[in-house]
DNA sequence: TAAGCAATTAAGACATTAGTTAAATGTATA
DNA sequence: TATACATTTAACTAATGTCTTAATTGCTTA
């Protein structure tokens, strides 16, 4: 199931912190790294369960590795369960089908 | 921080369940562990620890304890943390702070 | 090819989580 | 009080998660 690996890779603050960087532009892995106290081989794990949940992509250019977020795939998820738990909320169903429908489009 | 503890009570898949079904009702914790296959002892643990992240309510009733959903807290919670990723979704924004203004009104 | 930097993978230590059964606690009732 | 049932807590084991440092891989450039 999607949304097992999505919530697991949700669970961990560091993991949540890099998402809400890449939400503002791409990074390379070692950027993202230089913004944490942690070493750059736990930031790699980090960024290589957030892949495998789908919620970011990972391009190599050059010598780099440059992340990106997949918002599509994070907004769906929540609040697809948030429905799920909360199913009279109308409007906000009605809203996040639109957002669906837009691709990547933040 | 309450996220922290919010997310990392969504990262079971057994707690997510416990959630859908106190979705629909309130039940008794034996009721929820009857829905699933392990033990009394390991649903109480579950619900206690949703249950410190906000995320659901007890009240003894006689000689049953029925556990609730706290709804506001979730969906705020899980909206909150979409619009901090995907803040251009101004839509999805706006009807989130409609329904966060409800009362558990789900 | 050799040297250097970016990034990942490997190996291992440590803490946390999730389940089990057994014991304890709380309430209802004969 | 004694018994029964619902639930939680305790004690323990097994599995997972998250770091560390060291080694490896990949690209760039001299």
């Amino acid at each position: 199931m999607a949304a097992d690996r999505i919530f697991e890779a949700l669970a961990s603050r560091p993991r949540r912190e890099i998402l809400a960087y890449l939400s503002a532009q791409e990074l390379t892995a070692g950027e993202i790294a230089s913004r944490f106290a942690m070493s750059a081989p736990a930031i790699s794990r980090h960024l290589s369960l957030l892949e495998t949940a789908g919620l970011v992509s990972s391009e190599r250019r050059g010598q780099y590795v440059v992340y990106r977020l997949n918002k599509d795939n994070l907004v769906n998820t929540l609040t697809g369960f948030a429905f799920e738990i909360c199913p009279t909320a109308g409007p906000l169903k009605r809203e996040s089908r639109k957002l669906a429908s837009r691709k990547q489009g933040g």
